[in-house]
DNA sequence: GTCTATAAGTGGATAGAC
DNA sequence: GTCTATCCACTTATAGAC
C-alpha cells in the first residue's frame, strides 16, 4: 500500500477510531468525513466496513509473522543459554509493541473479542496458542539441559506468557488512555521470567 | 427486591442482555419486549436505562462485600495454617463464581470496561487493587511467619492473583459461550498457587 | 479505458416526540 | 402507541483525470 494513497489513509484514520471506540461505533461516515472524502468514495477502496478491519488483522498477522523465529534458529539460541533466548524473544515483542499500530490493533483485538467471533479466533490461535507452544518448547529444552527441575513445561509456559497478556491488558485497556510505561510494564514481565526461573533452577 | 416482580424481570432480562450482547447493543425496547411490557413502562421501576446497570453492579458489590473475611477473621485463619487461609479465599471466590449472576455481571464488566468509566473503575478497584492487597497481607504474614522466603510480597500478590483473573477472563470472555469447566479453572488457580508456595518455601 | 470521486438514494433499525 | 427524523451500511449512475 502507498503512502499517503487515500486507502491508506482510510486504513490509518479507521485504525484510530476502532482501537479508540470499538468497531461497531464507528460509522463508515465518520471514517469518510476524518479522511476529508465523502462516505461513498470509501467503497472504491474497501468492498465494505468490515473489509477495512479485514486488512487491518492481515498487516498485524504480517508483523507478527516477520517477528516470528524458527524452531532452528531457536535451538542455535538456547544453546547459548537461556538468557540470549529469552533476550530475543523480549526484544522482539518489545519491538511489535513499540510501533503505535501494533498497540492500537491488539487494543481493538481486546475491545471487539467478546463480539466478534473472527477476531476472538485470532486472539485465541495466534495470541494464546501459538506463543504457548513457543514456550512450552522453550522451558522443556531448558529442562532437558538440566538448567530448570523437570515438571510440566507447558504449566511453566502458562504462568509466565498468561501473566504477560494480563499486564498487556491492564495497561491496554484498563489503564488506557494513561500513557503507556512499556519500560515498566517489560521489567514486570521479566521479573516474573526471572522469578519462575530461579526458583526453578537444578 | 422481591422474586418475580416486574423489576426483579427487569433486571434479570438486563442482566441476561447486557452479559450477552453488551449495554449499548441493548436498547430499552428489546428489554420490554423479552419481559413482555411496553417499552414506558420499565421507566415506572428505572428512571433510565443507566439505573438498570447501577443495579446491576450495586448487587454485584452487595455479594462481594458480603465474601469478604475481615482482617481479624483472616489472621486467625493463618494461624490455622496457610492451606487453611488459602482454602477458605479459595472457596469464597468459588461460592461467588457458582452463581450465573456472578458470572453475567463479571462478564459484563469484562467487555464494557474499555467504554465505561465508572465499571473501569469499579473494576481497577475492586477486583485488581483490594484482592491485591489482601493476598499482598497474605503473603507478608507467611514471610513473617517463616514459611516462606522473604522477598517482596506485593509481587507474589500479583503473580499468583493476575494470572488467575486472567483465567476468569479466559473462561468468561475468549471460550464464551461454552460450558464452563470451573472445577478445572479452579484446580489450575490452585496449582498455580501451590506452585508459587512451593517455590517459596523455606 | 481505467481509476477515483461524488450525488442521490435504497431499505432497515432506532430514538424521541407527541 | 404512532409518527417522524435520523441514524446506519451499502448501491448505482455518472463525471472528470490520467
Amino acid at each position: 500500500m502507498k503512502k499517503n494513497s487515500t486507502k491508506d489513509k482510510i486504513f490509518k484514520v479507521s485504525l484510530e477510531l476502532f482501537s479508540k471506540k470499538g468497531y461497531n461505533e464507528v460509522s463508515v461516515r465518520e471514517i469518510a468525513r476524518e479522511v476529508g472524502i465523502k462516505e461513498s468514495s470509501i467503497y472504491n477502496h474497501y468492498s465494505k466496513k468490515e473489509a477495512i478491519l479485514d486488512d487491518i488483522f492481515n498487516y498485524f498477522i504480517k508483523n507478527m509473522y516477520k517477528a516470528e523465529t524458527s524452531k532452528k534458529n531457536m535451538n542455535s539460541l538456547l544453546m547459548k543459554g537461556p538468557d540470549k533466548l529469552y533476550n530475543f524473544g523480549s526484544e522482539m515483542v518489545k519491538y511489535q509493541f513499540s510501533k503505535p499500530d501494533m498497540v492500537k490493533i491488539l487494543r481493538l483485538i481486546f475491545i471487539e473479542m467478546y463480539r466478534n467471533d473472527k477476531i476472538k479466533e485470532f486472539f485465541q490461535k495466534e495470541l494464546i496458542e501459538k506463543p504457548i507452544e513457543f514456550w512450552t518448547c522453550f522451558y522443556k529444552d531448558l529442562m532437558n539441559q538440566k538448567i530448570i527441575k523437570k515438571s510440566d513445561p507447558e504449566k511453566l509456559a502458562k504462568y509466565y506468557y498468561e501473566y504477560g497478556m494480563f499486564k498487556m491488558f491492564e495497561v491496554i485497556v484498563i489503564k488506557y488512555p494513561l500513557k503507556i510505561n512499556y519500560e515498566e510494564v517489560f521489567n514486570d514481565i521479566e521479573g516474573h521470567f526471572n522469578f519462575i526461573l530461579e526458583s526453578q533452577r537444578v
